[in-house]
DNA sequence: AGTATAATTTAGGCAAACCTAAAAATTTGT
DNA sequence: ACAAATTTTTAGGTTTGCCTAAATTATACT
């Protein structure tokens, strides 16, 4: 199986899990909108693979290696959503996008976006952006100008209203 | 076909174009180390459907509606490939990470990427960027910051050595 | 318990994008 | 010009992820 279809049932099988942990073959036909028949075939090769527990007639778990690879796959997803909306990406789009690019992405970007998207969060007042970004890349830390009056600044109104 | 293959062949084709716009098949297997056959065949498919000019044993060229595809191709790859250095990605993971996200990313998103290198490019600053770039985005304008004195900032003295 | 209904699996098929081996066309060198 | 080498194509085959139709198993109802 290809590693983009392992991590898309992975995830997707993690996301419909029931409090069991329990996921059957008409849940993922629905999600996918593919035939049920498929999902069958589908959890035979997963299963195959070790990446889920399958007995016929009564649904799929997720092993601990399919566990891993579903949420390593979620975590990204959700770093790729929350980067393209802090770029003004509607969430529909950026979820839709996300769900793309999470397969495909390398783990150096992957660990940029992910750094961004940390710095965002903390590092509220924008300014100097990508240096600062680049600082706390490379250093951890991340720092504010104190210098100045950024109060003029119609960005600086903007966001503190 | 599918779009990517559509995409990914005419991107390929217009850039191993010879002066007289000539690509032959030994020219594509090589660069994407596939068999002969294969580009045969896929050359085969492009020319049925109106994407190349293809004539057996003299190599093919691109259709107005085959170059259409390959330039709006390889604009997204060169945007996003410059997005992704913005970040501080490597040239060369970013040029592999483009060459996949190119296919998949929806317009939208495009949009925003483009805006963004766009304004990061003008705006060499770096100053309240989130908030600075929503208003490029809707207005097409950008503006500097003015007040205080941004010296003290290490940022600024890092940009200006 | 027995039957109707729903869920699941099996069997056989298909298209896309690759492959190898062999045949055919073209180009090169003398 | 013609044999050797190279390039390209043809023919037949493989895998992946889907499909439909039919068979099987499980569940729900009276």
């Amino acid at each position: 199986m290809r590693k983009k279809t392992i991590e898309d049932y992975a995830e997707l099988i993690y996301i419909l899990q029931d409090k069991a942990g329990r996921v059957h073959t008409n849940d993922v036909a629905f999600a996918l909108d593919i035939s049920p028949a498929s999902v069958t075939e589908i959890f035979q090769k997963l299963s195959d693979e070790d990446y889920i527990n399958y007995e016929k007639y009564s649904g799929v778990t997720l092993t601990s290696k399919g566990k891993k690879i579903a949420i390593e796959t979620k975590r990204k997803h959700d770093t790729l959503k929350k980067f393209l909306m802090i770029l003004g990406i509607t969430e529909k789009t950026a979820d839709g996008d996300a769900c793309k690019i999470e397969h495909i992405v390398t783990p150096e970007t992957m660990n940029r976006l992910t750094k961004f998207v940390e710095f965002v969060q903390k590092f509220k007042e924008g300014a100097r952006w990508l240096d600062n970004f680049e600082h706390f890349y490379e250093n951890g830390e991340y720092f504010e100008c104190t210098s100045g009056d950024p109060k003029d600044c119609p960005a600086y109104k903007k966001r503190s209203s």
